[in-house]
DNA sequence: CTTCGCACTTGCAAAATGCAAGCACCAAGA
DNA sequence: TCTTGGTGCTTGCATTTTGCAAGTGCGAAG
């Protein structure tokens, strides 16, 4: 896994070491909006990441905390990835993602369908409905 | 220049195929918060862009539509780049990257120092007022 | 008419990404 | 017990992107 440097002690720029590229966001993506927790529906994605890199993502996603690795109860060779507390301060982002991309392009569309309208309605209800979301799988996956 | 290719119609996806990368982001916020304008400007922030990267970023951002490159009256060897109104929309996704990082990372700071403690205090009116800065810096330059 | 500042461009090395194939492990069925 | 299939990767190699240092062109200033 490549290893993360610091290129200065700016918050903005910190940020980006870890989540600036293109790959990354789109792993949280599925796991905050579709409830994906394993390799093969990450692997299934429509963008089409490829195995290596999902490995990469993956290892350092759970190396910097936001993510928790475990052997599935049902079935010991599949593997459960899970959001941690750690990660909810990336809902507010992900959000600005959206409606960024909702304004700035046209014929784009969002998973839920009704995500924008939702953001639109009220962020904040919105993200706190995704917090407790990742919150009760926390649970569920002790 | 890269082309842009859309790997999906997902509005996440199709705003990282623009945003995300490690360079793209820190050029816009010295825009904003910095008011650089020139390419010397943004070849001397601290993270140490290269010269091919930095004129690579600067075109796309043209391309897109996010900055306008205009010929100096003072100096015409010496080129002015300003943000559109078509980049206020990226202000609410640059104060969730600032909001996230500070809350992930110790030892990070902001420039400007207070904006840290302004966004907290009231993201809108912190918003406003770098929105406003943009449409002043935009009516100057015409 | 020369030197300087500014905005790049170019050539080449290094690193990251993309692609296809292969591998190791567990589970279930014959 | 042997085989087949699901799952989660790893590996090797080609391509693309990035990084680095040097060079270029052009208007301004002396």
């Amino acid at each position: 896994m490549k290893q993360i440097t610091h290129r200065s002690n700016c918050t903005i720029s910190c940020t980006l070491d870890i989540l600036g590229d293109k790959w990354t966001l789109l792993v949280l993506r599925d796991m905050i909006f579709e409830e994906r927790s394993s390799y093969r529906e990450f692997m299934s994605s429509e963008e089409g990441i490829a195995s290596n890199i999902l490995a990469d993502r993956l290892a350092l996603l759970e190396r910097e905390g936001l993510v928790t690795k475990k052997v599935s109860a049902a079935n010991k060779s599949k593997f459960i990835y899970t959001l941690t507390e750690k990660a909810i301060p990336i809902l507010p982002l992900m959000a600005e993602l959206v409606l960024f991309g909702a304004t700035y392009f046209d014929f784009t569309s969002t998973r839920p369908p009704e995500l924008l309208e939702q953001l639109r309605k009220s962020k904040a209800a919105t993200l706190k409905k995704y917090a407790d979301r990742i919150r009760r799988r926390i649970k569920e996956a002790e």
